[in-house]
RNA sequence: GUCCCAGUAGCUCAGUGGAUAGAGCGCUACCCUGCGGAGGUAGAGGUCAGAGGUUCAAGUCCUCUCUGGGAUGCCA
């Protein structure tokens, strides 16, 4: 990485003035290159001077900040990349890149196409991101779209930087709430029939359960009606859970989501995980019986103030326990390297409960990461909407996709930090669509693709022979896009280190703007200046490809017209 | 009670311990007989909730207070 480069650059500045002694001896600090806020302080900048100082002076010698930085500056490698360096401030080393290094990277970028901006941090590990993984007991709500996009966009993060990733929904398949959606499915079934069962008082009363029961009927006709009920149900359990899972399939679908793996938590069960990873634990002495009932000791463990039961006192286990199972199927089993959960804000207690499970299972906890997000706040005049699955009243992805779309959705959800609460009104959502700015980056794809299409038809195509007049890109506006466009690796680092990716928003946003400025100052198209227009050329189709790329991990169209 | 998250422009929100705190929308005034105007430029608008502290440097880190949301089940 460019930042990489620049930081072994000043590294070795600082270690050639310490030899040569126009620095005294001390321990090399971090070397930090920094994006400066404003443009006139250059591309880079770095506090090594600053930093050094403190050193200094530690080690109890006399340091000025400016004159290390001179030190540093004067010792520092020649090199093609760095077109000038400046001395500011109480001693900030500003660093401008150099025009001719800048102009090559549209090469750089053609030639990388859909490669641009991919990082080898990930190399040789296999990470797993899990999240939706809502209750299989109906249409996803819309707050359940914000995890399905955070979680599939941070895959897709992950897999630019070079991580073996795999998606995975986990199937609460196992339970009480998907018992009681299984016994409403039974009880819409029978009253299609017209056999009377009560509908249970913790059931699932919206109308998508009468919706699954037509089609569990079309194809069972009433032969579950002929069997006693106990039975009946058993056998109603994957057919109900297959009807509902290829709702949420669809439906994720809608908004580019697609998973590798939809994990059953039954499965577990059946398999005898549960009970394996329980008497791991067991053996490792994190378990304690009391009150009838078994219990992992996590009040042990830091940040947990009480055990958590596993086994009931009438003998069935808890979802806890299921999920223990689970993280030791991920981690011991399966040998994720590292695994994503990603959870809304109100299972914010099981965090330190995961982190306990996973120091009791002898696993580094640092191996789980819990990427929370809080709720979307449905409003509508300015009020709040209360819904739920239970109250029948939903919101669901497929009723926002068809009112706004789907980039428009995804765009959205996905420009504030997962740790803010996003508020949708409802009554104005259409109106918020049709200036979100999604259409703005989307418009500036489209307008690059005119673009092109236009200087085909001049007789003005891409070259593949190197032979680019690069060095005429030499207008403030060329030079300020070729500088965003080298961001993007920066960008993919910053959302996979932070694990949030709304970073990436804001960058197209920039990059879009960024063009439409270049656009306004500089045709491309222009055959009086022939070799001008094809480096333009060029420098367009590299932002194609740079906004292609950002598109594509937001998992948004890249469209060539609107 | 304890714990977690948030509080930044009129609204919705960005902001990596650095230099003069940003964007979109809205508002005002301009630019356009140029490749797609779904554009561009400029302006108004801020005690970064408050008070201490750490640091050469704090919107950012620490402590406390206030306000709002959430979590504190033998539910999942």
């Amino acid at each position: 990485m460019l930042k990489d480069l620049l930081q072994s650059l000043f590294a070795d500045a600082l270690i050639a003035a310490q030899t040569t002694g126009a620095l005294p001896v001390f321990d090399l600090p971090t070397v930090e290159i920094q994006r400066p806020k404003q443009a006139e302080h250059g591309d880079y900048s770095t506090n090594i001077a600053l930093v050094a100082a403190a050193a200094v002076r530690k080690a109890g010698g006399a340091a000025n900040p400016r004159q290390i930085a001179q030190a540093v500056i004067d010792h520092l490698p020649s090199g093609d990349l760095i077109g000038g360096v400046e001395l500011a401030g109480p001693g900030f080393i500003n660093i401008r890149l150099a025009d001719a290094w800048l102009q090559r990277q549209v090469l750089a970028i053609l030639a990388q196409d859909t490669a641009y901006g991919n990082l080898t941090r990930g190399a040789g590990q296999y990470w797993q991101v899990e999240y939706v993984s809502a209750n299989p007991t109906g249409p996803i709500h819309y707050g359940g779209a914000r995890n399905a996009v955070l979680g599939d966009t941070l895959a897709n993060v992950l897999e630019a930087a070079g991580y073996r990733v795999q998606r995975e929904y986990y199937v609460n398949d196992a339970g009480t709430q998907f018992e009681a959606f299984v016994a409403s499915v039974y009880a819409r079934y029978a009253a299609l029939f017209g056999r009377d069962v009560p509908f249970p008082e913790n059931g699932y009363p919206g109308d998508y359960v009468v919706d699954y029961a037509r089609r569990i009927a079309a194809e069972q006709g009433d032969a579950l009606l002929h069997l006693p009920q106990a039975d009946a149900l058993v056998r109603l359990r994957p057919l109900a859970r297959a009807v509902v899972l290829a709702d949420l399939e669809q439906e994720l679908k809608r908004i580019g989501v697609e998973f590798d793996a939809w994990f059953s938590e039954q499965s577990l069960y059946d398999q005898g995980l549960v009970q394996q990873a329980l008497d791991y634990l067991d053996a490792r002495g994190e378990l304690v019986r009391r009150d009838g009932a078994v219990w992992f000791a996590a009040s042990r463990y830091p940040k947990n103030d009480k055990d958590e039961v596993v086994i009931r006192s009438n003998g069935m286990p808890t979802y806890f326990a299921s999920d223990i199972a689970y993280h030791y199927d991920k981690f011991i089993r399966r040998g994720f390297d590292h695994v994503v959960n990603v959870w809304a804000v109100d299972h914010q207690g099981h965090v330190p409960r995961m982190a306990a499970v996973m120091q009791a299972l002898g696993l580094d906890p640092r191996r789980l990461t819990i990427l929370m997000y809080d709720l979307v706040k449905l409003m509508r005049n300015g009020q709040e909407v209360k819904l739920s699955k239970r109250a029948g009243n939903l919101i669901t992805i497929n009723d926002v996709v068809d009112e706004v779309g789907a980039d428009a959705v995804r765009f959205n959800l996905l420009t504030r930090s997962p740790e803010s609460t996003i508020e949708f009104d409802l009554d104005l959502a259409v109106a918020q669509i049709n200036e979100n700015p999604v259409f703005y980056v989307q418009y500036s794809y489209a307008r690059i693709c005119s673009i092109l299409a236009r200087a085909a038809t001049e007789g003005l195509t891409l070259r593949d022979d190197g032979a680019v007049p690069v060095h005429m890109l030499t207008h403030p506006a060329e030079l300020a896009l070729l500088r965003k466009l080298i961001e993007l690796e920066e960008q993919i680092e910053l959302a996979v280190e932070k694990l949030s990716p709304h970073n990436l928003t804001h960058y197209a946003l920039e990059l879009a703007r960024t063009f439409n400025i270049f656009y306004r100052d500089c045709k491309v198209v222009d055959m009086e200046h022939p070799e001008l227009s094809s480096a333009r050329l060029h420098l367009a189709q590299a932002t194609r490809i740079v906004i292609a790329k950002v598109l594509a991990l937001l998992g948004v169209r890249a469209p060539e017209s609107m």
